[in-house]
DNA sequence: TTCTGAGTTTAGGCTCGCCTAACTTATGAC
DNA sequence: GTCATAAGTTAGGCGAGCCTAAACTCAGAA
């Protein structure tokens, strides 16, 4: 029983994050998206994309992109659990903030053990969503599908729950959560400006004018206002 | 401020942590001491060797032997130091038993930041001593010195506390286990055979027969009676 | 005092994972 | 339809970290 998961380095694991994250069923992750992804050169790439593939863990067609395998997706998924509930658990369990947990995590996925990894969900309860509100896939593989649209994406008028937040800079984070955008509050748009411009917010709390980069950054579930 | 420690590989902080057990002041570790303590080829470490001690992380007298250099000591101890909070946490905060937390906390050791390993000692109200009864060194690097005794060096009659014991191997941590002979216990050597031979060791709950080897593994601080 | 064998080192080879430089392919502007 | 250019691939090189095989060192036995 020597399975594919037991042999894979490091690098490999984060490849294969950074191509489920970067590629979709209807398009492929191309070389130069994964290189500047993971701030590689395209040349090694290409190197490690011919390894993989002849391995079994993902299609490439040359000049195209790459797409993961069944068995890709796999390795990609669990890590991904690994990787959120690591987060959760140094924010539960050992008073981490939300802003500083991704580079601990970003290492300890690659060392910690299934077992390590279903005592720390154990010891959260199984939580569905990491600090960020990214859903934790099971240990099979499923991720919980969720309809989420982008704050820049709304209606002036309507509400939300803001579900997910997507930036992994911890000065952004710091921000995001000072302004009290962070993932179960609820919010209504209440201005939207065209090409890009500023969008107004509001919570319970205050009413926020923010650039569209950060309004683009907050993935919300619409509710009935 | 690129300090010796932030370029290192697991395999290096591997090497110093076993060339400080396998060393003293008085004795250095040979090659293939340290080749068998991790599983390697001579060859192999001695190529390693010529690599650390151009660091300056240890002396090497061709032939003879290595020993830490002071910044090498300081490796070995900040690993030691991880290693052993990182058991304690596992066992007390994850519900590890303590013949599975070795080779987790092998792992582990490389992977965690200088927060995250203070954060577990805090969370555990900074231990001095592991699951196993080993000395936690601080951050600064010292190691409580205790005056211990193999019990197979007890003289008959006399009784002592178990401090420390002297083994990783889960099958012999169990047993050690079954038969209450973890640190902390109280205990009374009852007879001692020559030439090896088995011992009589009585607990609060009850006498056992042990093996040489088996109480070899065992540290103690005397007691009076 | 020489010799021999255990222990150590050197030599050479391999994979992984990265790099730069040079080449090839696909694409879209014309 | 050509062709410039962006994107991708190949070629070659390097360090880390391991290996085996061969050469060397040294201490103790004869
Ligand atoms: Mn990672
Ligand atoms: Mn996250
Ligand atoms: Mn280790
Ligand atoms: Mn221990």
């Amino acid at each position: 029983m020597t399975a594919v998961s037991d042999t894979l380095t490091r690098s490999v694991e984060d490849y294969l994050k950074a191509i489920y994250r970067l590629s979709s069923d209807i398009r492929p992750a191309s070389t130069s998206e994964i290189a500047q992804h993971l701030a590689l050169a395209p040349a090694s790439v290409s190197g490690m994309i011919k390894r993989l593939s002849e391995q079994g863990l993902l299609e490439h067609e040359r000049y195209r992109g790459v797409q993961l395998t069944p068995e890709g997706r796999r390795v990609a998924l669990r890590m991904l659990r690994r990787h959120r509930l690591i987060e959760s658990y140094l924010v539960a369990a050992l008073g981490y903030s939300w802003d500083t947990v991704h580079d601990e995590a970003e290492r300890l996925e690659h060392a910690v053990s299934d077992d390590l990894v279903e005592r720390m969900a154990d010891a959260l309860g199984n939580p569905r969503v990491d600090p960020h509100g990214d859903p934790i896939p099971s240990p099979d593989g499923s991720v919980p599908e969720t309809v989420e649209v982008a704050l820049t994406d709304m209606e002036p008028g309507h509400s939300a729950r803001i579900h997910r937040v997507r930036t992994r800079e911890p000065e952004f984070l710091r921000h995001l959560a000072d302004l009290g955008l962070i993932p179960g509050a609820h919010i209504t748009l209440r201005d939207r400006r065209p090409f890009l411009g500023p969008i107004t917010v509001e919570t319970d709390q205050a009413t926020h004018v923010v650039g569209h980069e950060l309004a683009a950054a907050l993935l919300c579930a619409e509710e009935e206002s």
